[in-house]
DNA sequence: GCACCAAATTGGTCAGACCGCAATAAACTT
DNA sequence: AAGTTTATTGCGGTCTGACCAATTTGGTGC
């Protein structure tokens, strides 16, 4: 027998991750917590959710079991599956599409401050491994994922240096963000062919801040850097026009007009 | 065609959940940490892995979802099961425990500049809502959960006011550490022993920041309440004598000189 | 009203099939 | 011989339909 696969409609806009049961799971979690089943309650059986989601059950369960691992819903073997009452925390930092912008603002707030500890706490090794990253982002400019990582490096070795784990694990959440973000994903693509170069430059003032052990300047570099970074997306999406891009611009310049 | 299921033998004694993906899920990842597969390899097909643990194809996908929830392993399609030079992205960001001090600290620096953007940004009904908390705080000030839950809505209203998503997501990130660190839990307990009456004033002084807009008073005001709980937090330490606390005292204490 | 048992419901698992993508090998072109 | 295109192979992705086991439910008889 032949099966047609592949024609589930959801044409309701791709959301996060190409995997069928990602998006059911996130569906899910919506009208979870829309309230459409309250906590403590059950949701409909693996049987029933297969037709309303138009997909087959092995995808359910599959979604079930990511909303699980989540810790939103329990399942009761030959009983059902039952919301649990705890908050909607999971959800929200689970599914919340953040923009770039918001990313990045958030970047210039905490990683501004971030360097102004690290310039107080940063070690000569560390500064070392600092300009090892910075290196490897000038001589492989070209590499790009090879870039990407050494970007990411050197700002996580920042981070370290601080001698706290918050702050490191607060880097590393955002960006898990930026990585997660279909959006961000989307818009750092065209940044990316924009080409970065410039970008070298803001970084060696960082790693010239924290050798010379200057708080004030580190949080000044690095928010000069960050900020240089925004205006680039914001100039690269105006130039695309892209739909939503463009409101989040527009939504984000008149802030930025309000900072620093 | 009758089948014959559930004559698995897995007899390597029941390991967690009773669910079969979840044992699988573990022995999985047992044999990836004993390097079997060592980071950026490929996992056998599903195929072949179904045949070895004997369990059904569906059973390995769950398991391997489960692995990819967890950060462990990356699936690409068409490809294989590649297994994530894991590092400490997601198992730092997920098991880290990190210490009460480290978390304030990130809070001073990180909540500290939210307060002063959403003091720019915050509308009159969410100043309501924050003060709303206020009271909350004030006037159940016995029962302590809901005391905590009203200090945890203020903060989140504040960040919320920023009208940055990924601001709400860091510190909704913090919240979590603080509730899951088991050694932050301990000596947050310690704290509530001794009573926290005088927080009513420092949340107080912040709402009166946001109302008149005043950015620079909204962050210093920040920064000021979460110095005061950090210095609590070396109080109740101190005359504990905790061992590991009272290391992370000696080791914070010095540096908190340095701030502010 | 209560204990008990059978049917209905639900999750748990399995086997086999088809689809589309990705990587590699083979054939072709230059 | 080197580079490019195309066919092949393998893999994950998903679907279907079935059966198993545990729970729930409703009836039944006492």
């Amino acid at each position: 027998m032949v099966i047609e696969a592949m024609n589930v409609s959801l044409d309701t806009g791709k959301l996060s991750g190409g995997r069928l049961y990602q998006r059911v799971a996130e569906q899910l979690a919506v009208v979870i917590s829309q309230g459409e089943y309250p906590p403590g309650s059950r949701l409909p059986a693996e049987r029933k959710l297969a037709e309303r989601f138009e997909v087959s059950r092995p995808t359910i369960r599959e979604a079930i079991i990511a909303l699980e691992l989540a810790g939103c819903v329990e399942v009761r073997g030959g009983s059902g599956v039952y919301i649990c009452d705890g908050e909607s925390d999971k959800l929200a930092s689970t599914n919340l599409d953040v923009g770039p912008f918001d990313i990045l603002e958030a970047r210039i707030l905490f990683e501004g401050e971030a360097a102004e500890l690290a310039a107080k706490n940063i070690t000569a090794d560390e500064l070392a491994e600092v300009r090892q990253a910075l290196n490897d982002m000038v001589t492989e400019n070209e590499g790009e994922p090879i870039c990407e990582q050494a970007d990411e490096n050197f700002h996580m070795l920042i981070a370290r240096a601080t001698k706290n784990d918050a702050i490191v694990s607060v880097c590393n959440h955002l960006w898990a963000l930026r990585n997660s973000s279909p959006v961000s994903a989307r818009i750092l693509e065209k940044v990316r062919q924009a080409g970065s170069k410039p970008r070298i430059e803001e970084h060696k003032a960082i790693l010239e801040a924290l050798e010379q052990r200057d708080p004030e300047g580190a949080r000044a570099a690095m928010r000069e850097h960050l900020t240089r970074v925004i205006q680039q997306l914001l100039d690269a999406t105006e130039a695309e026009a892209v739909e939503e891009a463009r409101r989040a611009v527009m939504h984000n310049r008149e802030r930025f007009n309000l900072i620093d």
